[in-house]
DNA sequence: TTTTTCTTTGCATTCGTATGCAAAACTAAT
DNA sequence: ATTAGTTTTGCATACGAATGCAAAGAAAAA
């Protein structure tokens, strides 16, 4: 039969100090000799005595809690980021409370971690209404949002160059020569797809051109099927396509293989964004924009940090670089400049 | 100039009841008059009140936490995993604690779990010391292994028929008429894949065949690629492969085709194991076998919420059946059977 | 040795909520 | 109107650790 919880107390009796000792000798800094501190270590680990971090969190107000939300993981690169994201937190000494979004319960989930005493929120790929965010940033709390941003709201943001991104597909395809330009956009609504498409209508107008089409793919498999044969079922066809992101590209190269016959880039280029890693997949080789992964989530891991102990909440926008990475789905352009 | 944080004694104040009557109105089934608990939640509204889950959670012994350990996010069944199984607990009523582990920090981590008084651990594709499992289980916290177990260990675990899985692909594969069948494996020490193999070697010593070769695969591209070449770089290949998972069954492809020139089925057979959603990708299309994830993940849940809710922790180790999903990368029996 | 300075220690209180208990208020029954 | 029965309410305490404060102890300076 065992003691269910071994408390501070406990492991005060039986190193014969006080409550406090035990409590100092957990206390990264606090006063306390060597030898009361080996004393409480050692009745410590011989009772299995482990601090409750949820006692500690409401006496310090400091709960070491970051929630980090979620709408969906399909697209790759969000596990890509949740790793990498989750790590560096953890490095920094927080625990990750993660949640899963659907469109509809965001607010109320928000709700729920707030309950929680979070220090901070992370928002990857789900959107918080303008509303909570005013609750968050009133509570003081400091929330980042990844990947899309709220020009209205007063929570941070880190975003990549998307509308640059988009200028640049458009400009790569314009120059291998393509005539018949297309875009597969994802959710319309998100600020991510907003801003890469009008990056791209933007290219294409500074090389004189303007797109022959564009259709809804949703940031779905279906969607982008759907999207896919909406452009190509007519007589005429499209003979470069920008997928607003890999995630559907890769759905969009297989319809168009598979039930156009098409060959990439042959008969129609395709090019992504994100760089996800089944990018470089033998099957795909997709000419993509590389987002700054790393620098992206190191972005957001200092600017919430920075945002959590300086306990004032300034609202900052970081929008990082991209790159162009080309492989094989798109045509090159025939001359460099 | 808000107050940082409005407690259910501001509420009070403000209804002009007493603490208590604050508490019993955010608890379900206390004992409140209708009266009351509209004065508290008009005030509780009005100051913007919200419960502290952490206070809660010292006093009721109940903290809503469920700690969920992952190793990695490559594989892209475990994001899959990972979504279900936040999107049931969630639904539960619990919160999500998640922890990504490196090989070494393992033990680390979970002390650091416990510190967060979770109420359960669920184990995906990390490996968790029996010392520590034995320490989990003296604290009473239910521990559920996902998709791998440890004989020696009293955590509950969650599998599908791994090898059950192993010994039909085996009999697929020699029924489809292959000479030389090989087996690249993943992480060698993980129960997961020992099983595949051990049911993978079963099969074939019952259709009267051994294994023609065998590489380490260690569930990573590089690994991969290096049993590929391994396999592939003497006078005779194999005419089969058993990739241990599709996450590498890709990355072998890929290698087949583009350094060997190989035609997949016709020059040799891959078939993997876990029917990841890019499994079906045009240029895969690969025959493996589908791992019955929503059951598992629901398996996972009930006997974690079971133990959780009965305070009482008996193993329990379920293996769910698995299923061969026949694609194109594998050649077909001859004839039916 | 005495005084000063610095370190270590324990006491008592605090964080925000839940809950047993008894008093109070209300309802129903006589 | 009185009693018995049922809700509702508030008081006080508990959960487990952190911390300001003052007392005690040790070390250093005089």
């Amino acid at each position: 039969m065992n003691k269910a919880t071994v408390t501070s107390e406990d492991v005060a009796r039986a190193a014969k100090v006080s409550q406090s000792a035990v409590s100092r000798t957990f206390t990264p800094g606090a006063s306390v000799s060597l030898e009361t501190r080996q004393k409480v270590l050692k009745a410590a680990s011989e009772l299995g005595y482990r601090p409750n971090a949820l006692a500690r969190a409401m006496i310090s107000g400091r709960s070491g809690l970051i929630a980090l939300l979620v709408a969906y993981l399909d697209n790759h690169w969000y596990p890509v980021v949740l790793e990498k994201l989750s790590r560096r937190l953890q490095n920094e000494g927080y625990q990750i409370l993660m949640f899963l979004t659907d469109p509809g319960n965001q607010d109320q989930v928000v709700r729920q971690i707030l309950q929680y005493q979070v220090e901070g929120i992370v928002m990857a790929s789900a959107t918080l209404s303008s509303k909570l965010a005013r609750e968050c940033s009133k509570t003081g709390i400091p929330v980042v949002l990844f990947n899309r941003y709220v020009q209205s709201s007063p929570a941070s943001s880190v975003t990549s160059d998307n509308i640059e991104g988009g200028r640049i597909l458009a400009k790569f395809l314009v120059d291998g020569g393509h005539e018949r330009i297309a875009f597969i956009s994802g959710q319309e609504n998100s600020s991510t797809n907003r801003d890469r498409e009008a990056g791209f209508y933007k290219g294409l107008a500074e090389c004189g051109v303007t797109a022959w089409g564009r259709a809804v793919g949703d940031n779905c498999v279906e969607g982008a099927e759907r999207a896919t044969h909406e452009l190509f079922s007519g007589d005429e066809r499209p003979d470069a396509l920008f997928v607003a992101n890999d995630h559907m590209a890769f759905t969009v190269m297989d319809v168009l293989k598979s039930a156009y016959s098409c060959r990439i880039p042959r008969d129609v280029s395709v090019v992504g964004y994100d760089d996800v890693p089944e990018a470089t997949w033998h099957g795909y080789q997709l000419t993509t924009i590389s987002q700054p992964t790393d620098a992206m989530v190191e972005s957001t891991a200092s600017i919430l940090l920075e945002q959590i102990e300086q306990k004032e909440v300034k609202r900052r926008a970081a929008v990082l670089p991209v790159e162009l990475v080309i492989r094989k789905s798109a045509r090159l352009p025939k001359k460099k400049n």
